[in-house]
DNA sequence: GTGTAAAATCAGTAATCATTGAAATCGGGC
DNA sequence: GCCCGATTTCAATGATTACTGATTTTACAC
């Protein structure tokens, strides 16, 4: 009979909790919890794991462990790794996490900005002949696009920024609000 | 018999592929189909709607209509209007692009990053005094809270700067890129 | 080739979330 | 106070998504 040594009341209560608050907060930000738990445990451990350590660590079936495998590797922020003298998958995550960030945003645009973009950029183009739309509602839709094109820029050039070039950057967002004196002023 | 003239059918080809498309992008963002396109239906709208004709325009449960109303309001992407002579409640969004991406962007702050960021600081404190977590783990851990804690910061700063200005920063983004010179490196 | 462990697929089940329609509550006019 | 339309609440249903366990496929050892 095989024990299982590795469950997840084994684990430090800090580690513990890190891996399942990270699965409710998935949740919220829209990836599902076992998804976030496995990122969370591969993030956390320095050692790589392989399928059936993280269905023990976490408790839950193979097939879900190796679908979840599958979507995490999609993102980028995790990869397989071999270990000498086993021929089962390994994993580890990302630990960078700027670079973790810049990966989610990648498939994020992807994923939901640039199809966004598409339909506005259609709706835009049929209002423009269309004279049931007033003026106001073709600005409005221009407005709309506007907004989402700057958003898919912004994703896009985080894409390119080297992680640490882009930690420091989002870090110096307070200095820069703060030196052009923006900070004071209300809408 | 009350006759419903106001149907989704009834609006040009574009406004219409708007508020369906834009039903579509809320649930992949993590909102619900109704409540986007109840946003998207009022946003695009120049008069005040009340409860019943969004309900005849999108054909969804008016109590559907009501919860999510109340969604919005929570956002403060919509205010309720009072139009004269009539008691029942009118409603209008906000149409300032930025002035909703910042509503938005408080309102996740306040339910998903603070909470995230009180969960890591306590994994972070109780993680030091553990002798079964190696520096690495604890670095990672660190790692991981200060990036929270940066975004924390980040959205933040948003809320107070005025709508114009974040319009400006942002499409700025470009540039100060750009200008550094750090666009043409790679990770 | 055969045998075997690991991984992936898939159909069924469980859990979660959105939506409905009926019933209860609210609030202004009389 | 009572009435009546407007709005909200709530329990039940429907739809979607996550998860499981059994089955099939893959890939390496021999």
């Amino acid at each position: 009979m095989t024990e299982i040594t590795q469950t997840i009341d084994t684990l430090p209560d800090s580690i513990r909790a890190f891996i399942l608050h990270w699965g409710d907060m998935g949740s919220t930000w829209g990836v599902n919890r076992t998804v976030a738990q496995i990122h969370a445990l591969l993030f956390i451990m320095e050692a790589p794991l392989n399928a059936e350590e993280i269905t023990d660590y976490l408790g839950v079936a193979r097939s879900n462990v190796s679908n979840s495998l599958k979507e995490l590797l999609t993102f980028k922020t995790i990869r397989r790794v071999p270990v000498a003298g086993d021929r089962r998958d390994f994993f580890t995550a990302e630990t960078d996490v700027w670079e973790v960030a810049k990966r989610i945003a990648a498939v994020r645009k992807a994923r939901e900005i640039d199809p966004a973009l598409d339909v506005l950029t259609h709706c835009l183009q049929s209002a423009e002949g269309d004279n049931r739309i007033s003026d106001e509602q073709r600005k409005r839709l221009r407005d709309m696009q506007q907004f989402t094109q700057t958003m898919d820029r912004w994703y896009g050039q985080m894409e390119r920024l080297p992680s640490s070039t882009l930690s420091r950057l989002v870090g110096l967002g307070d200095k820069i609000v703060g030196l052009l004196g923006w900070n004071k002023s209300k809408s």
